[in-house]
DNA sequence: TCACGTAATTTGGTATACCATATTTGCTAT
DNA sequence: ATAGCAAATATGGTATACCAAATTACGTGA
């Protein structure tokens, strides 16, 4: 069930159609599968050898894929150049959460501005599928929802760099809220969070659509991630 | 003189210390230079063979060189993936500048919680410092003092992700940046506003600082380079 | 003269071998 | 038994060779 995720598609990867993945590209789908899920948990040491032998691949891409990671924050350098999975402390996951607030006030502002009517309507047609939702149907179901409406929004805004590097910190942020949608409760917080933001885009009304994306929804998500961390 | 400029600490790289630089990031240093000083002008195709050469390296850390400065946004790919000088449209700029002033809006914010009064006193300082410049001065020299102002800033914020960030997008805007130091008229503006920047600091005025910091100090840089680029 | 197709060449992607340094192992002396 | 040092090993960095695809050059035919 959790394999059929499709992780590249969750974390936005917007790459340029009709053009065959390098094998670096392919490499850095399967390490960030292998990572996000946890196969390869947060610390683990990240050998080039032992990596592009078990991904049948030479050093050279396999390098090119761990920059990948690097940049997506989920891999990190120790000292002495040897990559290992990122392992984010909760301070860092709340410092990314404030840059990925700043992102999307931002985005929320420009696309009271810039976005079509049909994009907000599709944004509107989002949430609704949410709220429709049973209570007790598939998390990732909501999650996948959760995810594709925000960067929606980011999209409507019509900025290709905003819309890159919200992905890089959505990319961060991922197993944070992964498993923080895993959590039953704040989900009604959540919802009514996602109407003043639908409002506020509706009635193009900037400085609402700003307010209303900025944080204060994801705060718990770290609050649940620590816990999880804590239970292993 | 323009060689004297010291164009990685421009950037705000913040390597650690004492780990000598593998030759990618020598190589890295040496194309950026190339790069922001127009050796390479924008649009320029930058053929691995070629430049490994000319740097007296083999491709393999002249291509990761590469993929560092498209990090930063100075190297990019074409739809074959041939690398080459960025030549950012104005739209495109205008867009990092958005994002740059709600980057650093979020650091004037962060910075009134968590700077301390001595990195506010140096900030104050910079400034000072700036206002003392006489107007027929070295237009490198403000020009430098503006981007440690800026960058200062940021890291009182004490929000690692947001500095990394931060810096990507001075990278992307700094050759627009670099452009328009040179223009005189402006000045004045800019420096009410960084009076304004600093006085909201002091005071420790979130709204103010990040009012302050949002974008409107550095609009016309992309105009400034707009003339440059047709004059060219 | 120009359009088109094919051969030659250029170029990015990949595999592999080698080097220097960091790490680990294991022995030795106290 | 343990601290310390040295040899062995593991690992990231670099150079080089080869491949496939894309680009360019060039010749041919209308």
């Amino acid at each position: 069930m959790i394999d059929s995720l499709d992780l590249r598609a969750l974390v936005g990867d917007e790459a340029p159609l009709s053009r065959r993945p390098s094998l670096a590209e392919e490499a850095a789908d399967s390490l960030r599968e292998m990572i996000l899920l946890e196969k390869l948990p947060p610390g683990m040491a990240l050998p080039e050898r032992d990596l592009s032998e078990i991904l049948g691949i030479s050093r050279t891409p396999l390098r090119e894929a761990i920059r990948l990671l690097e940049i997506e924050g989920l891999v990190e350098y120790s000292a002495t150049r040897r990559p290992r999975v990122a392992d984010p402390s909760l301070e860092e996951l709340t410092h990314c959460l404030m840059v990925q607030g700043a992102l999307e006030g931002l985005a929320g502002r420009q696309a009271c501005i810039h976005a079509s009517d049909a994009d907000l309507a599709e944004i509107a047609a989002m949430n609704r599928e949410m709220t429709e939702i049973p209570e007790e149907a598939d998390p990732l179901q909501a999650f996948r929802l959760d995810m594709a409406f925000h960067c929606a929004i980011v999209r409507a805004a019509g900025n290709p760099p905003l819309v890159e590097t919200h992905r890089q910190y959505n990319a961060r942020l991922w197993r944070a809220r992964f498993v923080s949608s895993k959590w039953r409760l704040g989900r009604e917080k959540k919802r009514s969070n996602h109407r003043e933001i639908v409002d506020a885009l509706l009635a193009r009304d900037e400085a609402g659509a700003e307010a209303a994306l900025r944080g204060h929804l994801a705060v718990d998500a770290v609050a649940h991630y620590t816990a999880a961390i804590k239970a292993r």
